[in-house]
RNA sequence: GCGCUCGUAGCUCAAUCGGAUAGAGCAACGGCCUUCUAAGCCGUAGGUUGCAGGUUCGAUUCCUGCCGGGCGCACCA
């Protein structure tokens, strides 16, 4: 409808450009909103009031002339000028009901684009590094990110879910240290474990496993193992200093096979539970990409020797630096410390030529809060690499505080008493999760209230806009008890009968659904349909509430059901985009 | 100190690339329950959009300054 009446004012923009009322090279972009207050019809355009300088003449004038313009529709009733020129379009109230009928032709494509008709687009998301299971900040990342995806999708275009693992650098090696040693604590040694090692059970369960597996062979003495180590925080040395040592003595003991096997037990275990983890939670990815692979295919050394020969990078005290304030970064960074080793700067760099190597249209991050400051240094290293750093979108998503009522669930990672993603789904439901997190602005701070979400009420959005759904369904079956029965294409037929105000305004809701599904693709936001679907579900159960479904007269009852089963058909639709089911019965 | 980000009803949050009278839910107040799910339904009230300027036909939205919260300022990942 909205195109429709964009192209009306079009025809009428070449009809006044071509009699010499606009000037020749007028190129506007007409906008079409849903108006606000039904006064001012159902769509409403402001093209009067953003042409009226161009044409040198006022708003409500040039608003005139542009509705004398417009060519004959069917579809509107007609026209108006109000406010400061905005035209206002009243559209024939038979036309609406032509959506029921589409969507249940449609059924779970209705809304959607084309598939694959669209650019090819990664996201990115949750990454986090396999040092741990996930916790809830990780989860909001993860809600997020899957329905951005799946709402890309649903607009059409071509998208890839990637996992970044994290498996290079020094917090995996103290992953398998602290692992190692709890090993050793298996098979009896007595030993103080380290301040600054992984202090999380999960550690034990793998230790455990790798003893299982391997029998004592990564066994050795005390003494082999702690002898002539620098002191740990608690007997006055530094903590970092000594479980690098740590580390080092490690490799030493176990030699390069033998410690990778311990660092693997570690890394696939963790890995293995996040993978597991996302997928119960209804999150599953195209590609996991190890960026310890980046070094292993030379990728790091190829994007560093490019930044090199375009001359981005430079030497100093030992160190080798990317010249990113050349792109509007406050420092410059070390991509490669003088010891040799790269940072994982220097892995950033190599991935995101990778991604864009890859031959995506757009590159979406989905990072935590509280990695902003990285945005403008890996757009820098884009730019020097000589692709378009705005075709790397990055959305920054807040962590969530969790209450139970009124009070603040308190979350420390240091103490290792954080709350689990799994666990906060057991005690809520993946579906409440899912829901929750996305009905927030990404980057707005948000509360999440466990009790609100395990509530079997209306206060909970959630079972509010599942029981509509559930609530057709009920009808249905109370239907078939009564011996009657539903037929769609007489219901179609009647539609005309439901002409109240609620009921325009319920079919009305359902007509907005496709741009809706658009909007939240096209600006990553979610929350816009889940906002939605609370506002359908409220119009489903207000009309539902002032009507009786099963009765008598066959083609009211009809009519009824039809519109009642397409409501369904659209929250059923938008709740899978959500990653919430839409249940039968509550 | 510098940078990013957020600030909207008592609370949690919306507001369609700058649009018309800033909207929902909860809480509050008033009225409803012999009904296909009353753990519900209907209604009322609630605002100087943190503050002060600026840009223009028009600002919650864009710009500047200030106030307040969060985050970041590593040869960590």
């Amino acid at each position: 409808m909205k195109e429709h009446i964009a192209d009306l004012i079009q025809s009428a923009l070449t009809n006044l450009i071509s009699e010499g009322t606009l000037p020749a090279d007028t190129s506007a972009s007409i906008h079409i909103e849903n108006t606000r207050d039904k006064a001012h019809g159902d769509l409403a355009s402001n093209v009067a009031l953003t042409l009226a300088k161009a044409a040198r003449c006022n708003p409500r004038q040039l608003a005139e002339k542009i509705c004398a313009a417009l060519p004959q529709s069917d579809q509107v009733v007609r026209t108006e000028i109000a406010g400061p020129g905005f035209i206002n379009f009243f559209i024939n109230q038979s036309s609406i009901y032509s959506v029921v009928e589409k969507i249940l032709t449609e059924g779970s494509e209705f809304g959607r684009a084309p598939a694959n008709s669209g650019p090819r687009v990664q996201v990115e998301f949750v990454s986090a590094n396999p040092t741990g299971p996930l916790h809830v900040g990780h989860g909001r990342g993860a809600a997020y990110g899957a329905s951005v995806a799946d709402l890309l999708e649903a607009a059409g275009l071509e998208v890839e879910r990637e996992y970044y693992v994290n498996d290079a650098g020094r917090q995996m090696n103290i992953l398998a240290a602290s692992v190692w040693l709890r090993y050793l604590e298996d098979l009896d040694m007595d030993l103080v474990f380290p301040t600054n090692a992984y202090q999380g059970h999960y550690i034990r369960d793998i230790a455990h496993a790798l003893q299982q597996e391997h029998g004592n062979r990564f066994l050795r003495t005390h003494a082999q193992v702690f002898d002539n180590l620098p002191a740990d925080e608690p007997d006055g040395g530094d903590k970092d200093v000594y479980i690098d040592a740590l580390i080092e003595r490690a490799k030493e003991l176990l030699g390069e096979e033998g410690y990778e096997i311990v660092f693997r037990a570690g890394l696939e275990s963790i890995l293995g539970d996040i993978r597991e983890d996302l997928s119960e939670f209804g999150i599953n990815y195209q590609v996991w990409f190890s960026e310890r692979s980046l070094t292993h295919s030379g990728d790091v050394d190829v994007a560093l020797n490019i930044l090199q020969e375009k001359g981005h990078l430079y030497e100093a005290e030992g160190n080798t630096w990317f010249r990113s304030t050349a792109f509007g970064d406050d420092k410059d960074r070390v991509v490669k410390r003088a010891n040799g080793q790269t940072t994982y700067f220097a892995s950033d760099i190599a991935y995101h030529m990778n991604k864009f190597d890859r031959g995506f249209d757009q590159v979406v991050n989905i990072w935590g809060a509280d990695h902003h400051g990285y945005i403008t240094r890996v757009k820098a290293a884009i730019q020097a690499l000589g692709y378009n750093p705005d075709n790397l979108v990055v959305r920054l998503v807040q962590f969530a505080i969790l209450y139970r009522g009124e009070e603040r669930v308190q979350m420390s990672t240091r103490s290792g008493s954080f709350v689990t993603l799994r666990e906060l789904r057991d005690e809520v439901g993946s579906d409440a999760c899912r829901f929750f997190y996305v009905t927030r602005k990404a980057e707005q701070h948000m509360d999440f209230d466990l009790e609100l979400a395990k509530s079997e009420s209306k206060d909970n959005p959630v079972y509010y806009i599942q029981y509509a759904h559930a609530r057709v369904c009920s009808v249905l079956r109370k239907l078939e008890d009564a011996n009657m029965s539903w037929d769609q294409a007489q219901g179609v037929a009647e539609l005309s009968r439901l002409d109240s105000e609620t009921e325009k305004d319920l079919i009305t809701q359902l007509t907005k659904y496709p741009d809706v599904l658009r909007n939240a693709a096209l600006n990553f936001e979610p929350h816009v349909l889940a906002n939605y679907l609370r506002d359908l579900a409220s119009d489903y159960h207000t009309w539902y509430n002032g009507h009786k479904m099963i009765i008598d007269d066959v083609a009211l009852r009809n009519a009824r059901l039809t519109l009642s089963v397409a409501v369904r058909q659209v929250l059923a639709n938008g709740l899978n985009l959500l990653g919430v089911s839409a249940p039968e019965q509550m």
